[in-house]
DNA sequence: CGTTGACTTGAAGGTATTCAAGCTTTGTGG
DNA sequence: CCACAAAGCTTGAATACCTTCAAGTCAACG
């Protein structure tokens, strides 16, 4: 409740992006909400009654050890559903990257949307088993590689890639340190297989060679 | 003296059974299936037209990259459910580890699971991606020990703990060399948590530690 | 009783982490 | 618009942890 409140920022209108899928089901589309980078969506432990659409923006779904490590177990792009890895409640935390705006479907009681579902959480579930080979057998510059691709994949396939996170998101995604991401990073430069147009783009010069790598 | 040490028998593929009114939803309990140690359940690429519960024995779902690496995803054990991890192709391999009793259930065109099938899919997706926290986050003494808690837990909290799977499936299972794991195994037993009844048998001592390592 | 496969143990080596410093970008206030 | 601070990123050196390679042990089975 004040976590939401607070982290909704006043913005003027609804920007339409490209990639947003046309509405769920018959029902009205639901008002937006906005989320300034760094706010909380839903916290682990919290009650669950919903599930949420990215308009605009990227999703972090993370989990901590007791000591501070993070796992972050999924990110979400713009058209990307979330939201729905928990029964009653959440067992995940999900946080805004950037100012993000996102569709929120609440669950009214006596409603199945099973039949709707099922198809998204089977994705989620192939997505994190892919991800499982990612981080259990392979070494840092296949995984930094593979999430590359994916990246590039879930954007078109186009040459420049936005990284909307951050080194250290990167990082607790691919179970690796910053500087280790830093570090491939440099090493992909230097063999000229990818660009740094800026921290957060990066231009994919050897597509071919980089889909090698990550397997 | 278990069923897993008595590992080849040769049993007949499909034995003819009556269909009886027990088990899993108001349909007819599906004829049990039998497969040998290491046989096939399933194959990636092959088609999914149904899902599978376990009646005795073990099984592991895992994935390869082309040069042979393997990473199990999950096992399943009596009375847990697997094979909806699929959109329309499996993308994943199933295997008995030991002799394995299975209930096949098809779909039949125009059949709506999704209210049945959704719980047990975001059950898989939490379970997956917790499993992400330990490849990702955890070192080899917390992994061993959160898979010994795992284990413990899904039969019941007893001392004794049956390990149908190798050293190997339990390494590729959390991302480790068998050497990494029977070091550990070691470790553990050295300083009293555990100890080693037989190569497939663990009795946890110290449940309380071995429950802090994991985390 | 010898063979086989699975597991354990040891030593050497490699990859990623840790710790530390320097650099770049971003944001803020003057 | 500049100066400065803060945060994020990169780079280097030392260390730790896990893997690799190799040998040895154990248990099951014919």
């Amino acid at each position: 409740m004040n976590a939401y409140t607070t982290a909704r920022i006043s913005l003027p209108s609804q920007p339409a992006h490209p990639n947003r899928q046309v509405g769920f089901g018959p029902a009205p589309v639901q008002p937006l909400s906005f989320f300034a980078a760094g706010s909380e969506i839903y916290a682990q432990g919290e009650k669950a009654g919903a599930f949420y659409q990215v308009e605009f923006g990227a999703v972090r779904i993370y989990r901590l050890l007791a000591d501070g490590r993070r796992q972050i177990s999924a990110f979400h792009l713009a058209g990307e559903t979330f939201g729905f890895e928990a029964g009653t409640t959440h067992h995940f935390f999900a946080e805004a990257i950037n100012t993000t705006g996102v569709r929120v479907f609440r669950f009214a009681a006596g409603m199945d949307l099973s039949g709707q579902l099922l198809p998204l959480a089977l994705k989620g579930l192939t997505r994190a088993q892919e991800h499982l080979l990612v981080l259990g057998r392979q070494n840092a510059i296949e995984r930094v590689a593979a999430f590359l691709v994916d990246m590039a994949e879930r954007q078109g396939g186009l040459r420049q890639v936005e990284l909307p996170m951050s080194r250290m998101d990167i990082g607790d995604y691919l179970g690796l340190t910053i500087e280790t991401v830093s570090r491939v990073f440099t090493k992909l430069k230097e063999k000229g297989v990818i660009r740094l147009v800026s921290l957060r783009c990066v231009e994919i010069v050897r597509q071919d060679v980089l889909r090698d790598m990550s397997e």
